[in-house]
DNA sequence: AACATAATTGATACCCAAAATCAATATGGC
DNA sequence: GCCATATTGATTTTGGGTATCAATTATGTT
């Protein structure tokens, strides 16, 4: 009954970052009062597992075992704590992406769509300034870049 | 039961700027080969009319005497053509607003609601750089700041 | 370790936004 | 004005997401 997450090809890497993510957002959960069960750790391990944003539907075919409401209210309960975040790309559907609480920056490749972290975000200051010629407040940003990633580039 | 919409409050503009962007909308979709029809063009004109981004059952509302499969269809075109944007704010409704084509920057108030555009965007340059600092080669970006408008803040 | 309590689960039913259907209508080129 | 065809809109259908509720499970306590 446990889903075997052979997704990732070639590479005998044990996972030890994904497992640790898991363990991380779960700790946190708990920290805030949230139970840690196995239907909720497949979730979460199961959208850990994703290496590009993906939709609650996609999730429910990766978990067979686990109940529909459950992965729902797994990533609602994500989007939630800050966790995860949600993503309308250009194929109009809503997807979903693990994240750290707070950062909303993601480089999406519209070839693969394959999906990474914009780390350094030197955007701020120029995006809070800018903002507050417009008489803005910034509390926050939300920024998509598409494009094409070094793999595809290649191609 | 009648919804009431007296919220633009005094301002008597005759509003020839909404007109000039429905009639260029109009033109751009007639270049594509779109017909000019009126409830399209009452769609186009009821979005245009919004000063925050909107669902489409509020513009459902806002068009009585339009059907409401043409209202989803006008605003489905409308997206595909690059003249509307579907937003995601943080209450996880899906809405939607007029925009430039390709322009996708907005600072969003979350007090209000109310939406303006960023217009000089600086953060271009940055943004193609921290791509290709990740091995990404950009061609577009979807950028949104929350935080507080000016009257908000006044408040 | 067993208990009590309360959160969580999952099968199912349900809701509603959005799309599909299709006959009737309006548009634009001729 | 005519015709081919896009568009409309009343209606039906779809499907993503949520609510329900009895059964189950995690956690703190003793």
């Amino acid at each position: 009954m446990v889903p075997n997450f052979t997704k990732h090809s070639g590479h005998e890497h044990p996972k030890p970052r994904s497992a640790a993510v898991v363990d991380n957002i779960v700790a946190h959960l708990s920290a805030l009062g949230y139970r840690d069960t196995e239907p909720r750790r497949l979730v979460i391990s199961a959208a850990a597992a994703k290496d590009r944003p993906f939709t609650a539907e996609e999730l429910c075919a990766s978990l067979p075992c686990v109940g529909r409401a459950t992965v729902y209210r797994g990533l609602r309960l994500l989007v939630e704590t800050g966790h995860a975040c949600r993503v309308l790309l250009e194929d109009h559907e809503l997807r979903y992406q693990l994240s750290q609480p707070g950062h909303r920056h993601h480089l999406l490749c519209g070839v693969c769509g394959a999906s990474a972290h914009l780390d350094r975000c030197d955007t701020e200051d120029i995006l809070r300034e800018a903002a507050a010629a417009a008489g803005f407040r910034m509390s926050g940003h939300w920024l998509e870049v598409y494009g094409e990633c070094g793999e595809c580039v290649a191609d």
